[in-house]
DNA sequence: TTTTACCCGAGTAATTTACTGGGTAATAAA
DNA sequence: TTTATTACCCAGTAAATTACTCGGGTAAAA
């Protein structure tokens, strides 16, 4: 698992998308005026998130991004994989000898343990959780003083 | 939050600490062996962690590093802030027009949001619980067949 | 048929990553 | 007391990635 700006770029301008799509199509030149991102950049992250079915484009006037399936459909580890290519690092050498370097498998181990968690944990949060979330705090901003789960997790309550 | 290579690498030899230190202190030229990092990278990188405390060294022959406290003390998030530096990028001018711009707000503080859980997310989890997971994972690869929960994510039982 | 906007690829500045190599300071053993 | 071993420190720099620019296309719709 990675996680760099480049990934925050992938996931704010699918948010993007998610907020705006109800009405018509999101051009790039919007994403790129809203996020302060350039459009040629924007449109190289575009031709991953198309690659992997997550943005459909439509041509012409008028045209531009819709999400390529429902935003509860879409998770964060979806979007962050899709740019950052990421091809796991096992660089566990598969040799026949176990012998002096079987702490670095075991560390190797933990880590990719760790970073399977961050990845199902990411596979959880989809864009439309985070929408609502944001929806949600909107609300409380606003004087409804919601509940403060608003980013809960109750980690450790210790 | 951020999550690269340097994060990976500094969390392994943290990790190379947690196994090896009951034994007497871990040499930085031990890990660079383990690892295959070099030994001057890893320097930079024990120097950050040793500025934040999370390691302890001893010079000398014989000398190394320590952890700088219980491992079960050190979070994830502990070994990755120190060594990523991580201003926080709140990047939101705070211009009193609220205009044209407030979509680049919204799906700012939602990615804030996010950033937020996975932070909190990796809070939660300590090198000593990797650690111990790795155990169950090799316990249960002898035969034992220990119960299915290696990677759950319900650890600090919720 | 012309506008709009997606699509594509090569080139490049800026940043970060990872390493090299020069040292000094402390400490344990000879 | 010398010597070897280790942490510690710092400046430079190669390599990789990030983020962007430029210059062309091509498909679809008005």
């Amino acid at each position: 698992m990675r996680l760099s700006t480049k990934g925050r770029y992938a996931v704010t301008a699918m948010l993007d998308l998610a907020l705006n799509g109800a009405e018509g199509p999101v051009t790039l030149a919007d994403i790129s005026e809203n996020q302060g991102i350039s459009l040629s950049y924007l449109e190289q992250l575009f031709a991953a998130l198309r690659s992997k079915q997550l943005v459909r484009g439509v041509r012409g006037p008028g045209g531009g991004y819709y999400l390529g399936r429902a935003s509860d459909e879409i998770s964060i580890a979806d979007v962050i994989c899709a740019v950052d290519e990421w091809v796991e690092f096992t660089r566990c050498n598969p040799k026949a000898t176990v012998s002096l370097d079987t702490q670095r498998d075991m560390t190797h181990g933990l880590w990719d343990d760790l970073s399977q968690q961050i990845y199902m944990f990411l596979t959880d949060i989809t864009l439309a959780d985070l929408v609502e979330r944001g929806h949600a705090r909107e609300a409380a901003r606003q004087g409804n003083k919601a509940p403060a789960d608003l980013l809960s997790l109750n980690h450790r309550a210790a």
